[in-house]
DNA sequence: TTGGGGACCGAAAACGTTTTCAGGAACGTA
DNA sequence: TACGTTCCTGAAAACGTTTTCGGTCCCCAA
């Protein structure tokens, strides 16, 4: 049953096909073979022909490491990323993945689990594999200490590079929480709180100061007076809504850092009686869609554009491969998805 | 700002240094730099001491094509997922990115997007970079299409291959449910109820089968009269669970088919006062974190091991590469994870 | 017949390694 | 002094491509 012969007669151990095979084949020398594969124009037309149908009658591929070897490009480049488990890391490496589009370039994944040695391993590994760019996507949106210099260019995605010469792409925070507030307000929303995660990240404060930007523009107070931090965790959007309606019963709108906390925002709410919503409106962050889409009413919420940075990660540095890179801080911005969560007031 | 010049003095446009220019510093030949950095025997202590002196004053890194161009060994291998965002694709790189250990071998990430053409496309461009072997991980736990005969040893990871030749290594979902209800009976459940997904979802089969196994094994009854299939969702969780207890109001524990379901069950007994665990237990399937572990009271669950599959499948791809790989179908054995949401019945 | 020119083809070098094998140096022995 | 041995070293081939450049062939005009 397992033996390895195959449906059509004994074959030697087969060696895998070469381009000399097809040349052989086609009665024409390697050189020749080469140039009418890859198109060039000084190749009869009958000969290409003839190079052609040898190549698929042998099902040849070509060598890409051989290739690279010739032509100093391997056609690959590196994903070194922080937190793979991490929900935001993986949009970012889809994007990427599909805007090099596997023809011509091949990613490398490497997850270096947050640890700085594995970071230098894998990238030594990478520049060892003559990689001809790399992105390094980050795990939190706090600036990261820059690679320094390398023989190919590098792109930081989600977490910026802390040197300026780098060119790193993040998503706009400041903006999201903006679009998040101005949202509540055009639903006719005044009463507006913000209930948000660790304090120490910066994607927190800055969501907040768009939020109270926003708040300024209108003349309009904070709800509960206080931006309320936490933890990124459904159990601090329990507890902070519970301290934030006993502070203010008035609110008629809370604003959560992302969807995981706004689930719990939910959960308090229904259990206290208010409607969503129709009493008090609720905006998240991040558009995770497990949570958000799943949630009862399904939740509005910011999404971050993710993939599209990732895209546009994998454009960047296609670019530069064969041009130069630019440098600094380049923000992506981010997208209101509405659901029923927010809607006018009555 | 952005001028290139690097920090000492200018260098011409920074040829990456290859063994020739270690050879050259050391004052050998190419040969005996390439034995002595690759640890040789016929070579004298000295000059090794030289050459290793000259490589890392250079920074020097062999170049990996070079290397796989004549050992025919690339020192890559495949890893061809269906749905990258699906929640099981991940678990189960991780495990095998993380037991290649970068040193040897680096994985390149394909993400078929659950189109066939796709993934032809992918499978071409692997093989045309020589890729050492390959890991297919399904998007749901039913068998797919064989590759078929490939150069490389291919493992199918999640979901497994149509072909009993190939090797496949899926997750126990019969043992799982089995698992599941064997902790409910232990803690004293006896009106034992199961609502779980999509009944054309092998696993969802599986996992009824195991469950209902073990009640027989205890002569017990289902509780509710029926598998209450459905849809992987919260809704479904919420609507199946109402019906349930207007069935059966005397149900005492519920098995759900994953963890998004559990959530929805949770919900409804909330708002029917019933009380989790004293008055019904409830476990979920699948240790999604994010959900298990923030829902209220934390959900007791069955993990399925994805690292672990992923790790053993990088093992056993290692081992077949200079070696013949096994076929047909191996198991991974679930774990119960405890937490809150079930106990002792008062 | 000779020469010029275009179209096409192939020999060979190159990419950066590893590995084989011939031979040189040092040394002891006959 | 001549000869084996034992150690170490380096020239060269090989891996599978791409690319350069000289050469052949053919056709046409002079």
């Amino acid at each position: 049953m397992s033996a390895p012969s195959s449906s059509d007669g004994d074959q030697p151990p087969t060696r895998t096909v070469t381009l000399r095979d097809v040349a052989q084949l086609a009665g024409v020398s390697i050189a020749t073979a080469s140039k009418a594969l890859n198109g060039q124009p000084q190749v009869r037309a009958t000969t290409r022909e003839k190079v052609v149908r040898a190549a698929e009658q042998l099902s040849f591929s070509p060598n890409t490491l051989a290739q690279g070897l010739i032509t100093q490009r391997s056609g690959t480049v590196g994903l070194l990323t922080s937190d793979l488990e991490g929900r935001f890391s993986i949009p970012i490496l889809m994007g990427a993945e599909d805007a090099f589009g596997s023809d011509q370039t091949s990613v490398f994944l490497c997850d270096a689990r947050g640890d700085n040695v594995r970071e230098r391993h894998h990238l030594r590994a990478l520049l060892s594999r003559r990689v001809d760019g790399l992105i390094v996507v980050g795990a939190r949106p706090d600036a990261r200490p820059s690679l320094g210099d390398l023989p190919v260019p590098v792109i930081y995605a989600y977490s910026p590079s802390d040197s300026p010469q780098d060119l790193s792409l993040v998503t706009d925070n400041v903006g999201g929480g903006h679009m998040a507030v101005d949202h509540l307000i055009r639903h006719g929303r005044r009463r507006i709180a913000h209930i948000t995660g660790d304090a120490t990240y910066g994607a927190a404060r800055d969501r907040a100061a768009g939020a109270l930007n926003r708040l300024g523009e209108e003349d309009l107070p904070l709800a509960g007076d206080q931006v309320w931090y936490g933890a990124w965790s459904e159990a601090w959007g329990r507890g902070a809504t519970r301290m934030l309606l006993r502070r203010d019963p008035t609110v008629d709108a809370i604003f959560a850092g992302s969807d995981e906390i706004a689930r719990g925002v939910l959960d308090v709410l229904h259990q206290e009686g208010l409607d969503v919503p129709g009493r008090v409106a609720v905006i998240g962050f991040d558009n995770w869609n497990i949570l958000a889409a799943n949630a009862r009413p399904p939740l509005s919420t910011i999404d971050m554009n993710l993939e599209q940075l990732g895209r546009l990660a994998a454009q960047r540095l296609f670019a530069a491969i064969d041009g130069t890179l630019g440098s600094g801080i380049e923000t992506i911005p981010p997208r209101l998805i509405t659901r029923e969560s927010t809607a006018p007031l009555d």
